[in-house]
DNA sequence: TACTGATGATCAGCATACTGATCAATAACG
DNA sequence: CGTTATTGATCAGTATGCTGATCATCAGTA
């Protein structure tokens, strides 16, 4: 069972968020790393809609609304009408919002590091490497596949 | 974003899922990657009370009820008073919980290797390796850490 | 232009995970 | 023995993630 990677990759995701959590906690902010991801995400790229944040940062498209509905409570975002398309809602991030994103990111950093504090240095960035491969072979394997930036259109 | 182990454990473990539950559903089971590990731990563990087998697979507590909730409902486990612990309950496979381990075992193991696919064998097991390290130095970190079995007392 | 199909967003429902609380039962202690 | 602390299990509430459906809108085509 130890040497099951499906039982790896829970247990050191689990222990990813707990660590996330606690150190944006202990530098006094109440942010997730899925609604961090977001908020970065819309920083980067103004006015994106739902969908396309949703390839960025590989979320199931059901996901990111209930995502959006909490970072917009908080008034770290804000969801605006788009002009041309009236299906899709314009995503930007409020001063608050930068606010917070500056201030958090030490803190992100950190915990970053800590999830990996066992290895060394090289080990980190081999496991990086390896999970970034392995990721990259099953990317179409989940219902919500990282899709890159739309950029000028790829052919 | 790209090169953070939080996001990659994301994003590995949200790949690892799908593959795990298309192959059981290919093979004509209807299980998850939590109520199979939950399964095998009984099956390996007859009359283990909930809070170790919790330990035994890094569940939170809270969440193991639910879990077994399911698993009895499916008739593949039975929950039973304890005669010398009347707070605890002891869980013991049923018959049609063996057999449907036993016939699930070939799409677990093909999932496993379909998550590192994109990895060679080498690199597979310098991923599992790196990840039982990190895991081993956050144990602690999250709610739900692996206690090892109890088996004859440590001191 | 009317129809058809695709798309952006949302919703209902289910299954993990977690925080923090409660309750019953047991263990530990004076 | 009785008080206190601990422990096993559960529950309420919240946040991901997913399946599958619905709704409004848009795009392409006959």
């Amino acid at each position: 069972m130890r040497d099951m990677p499906g039982h790896l990759a829970r247990r050191f995701q689990q222990i990813a968020v707990a660590v996330f959590l606690a150190e944006v906690e202990a530098a006094g902010f109440d942010l997730t790393p899925v609604q961090y991801a977001a908020l970065a995400a819309i920083a980067a790229n103004p006015a994106i809609d739902q969908i396309t944040l949703a390839g960025l940062i590989a979320y199931d498209r059901t996901t990111i609304t209930g995502v959006i509905d909490r970072l917009a409570q908080k008034n770290l975002v804000v969801r605006r009408a788009s002009a041309r398309d009236r299906r899709s809602r314009e995503l930007l991030i409020t001063e608050e919002g930068r606010r917070t994103l500056e201030a958090i990111t030490p803190a992100v950093e950190a915990a970053q590091r800590l999830m990996v504090r066992g290895l060394t240095r090289t080990e980190a960035r081999e496991l990086i490497r390896l999970m970034q491969k392995a990721i990259a072979a099953g990317n179409e394997l989940s219902r919500a596949p990282l899709r890159e930036g739309a950029g000028p259109e790829r052919q």
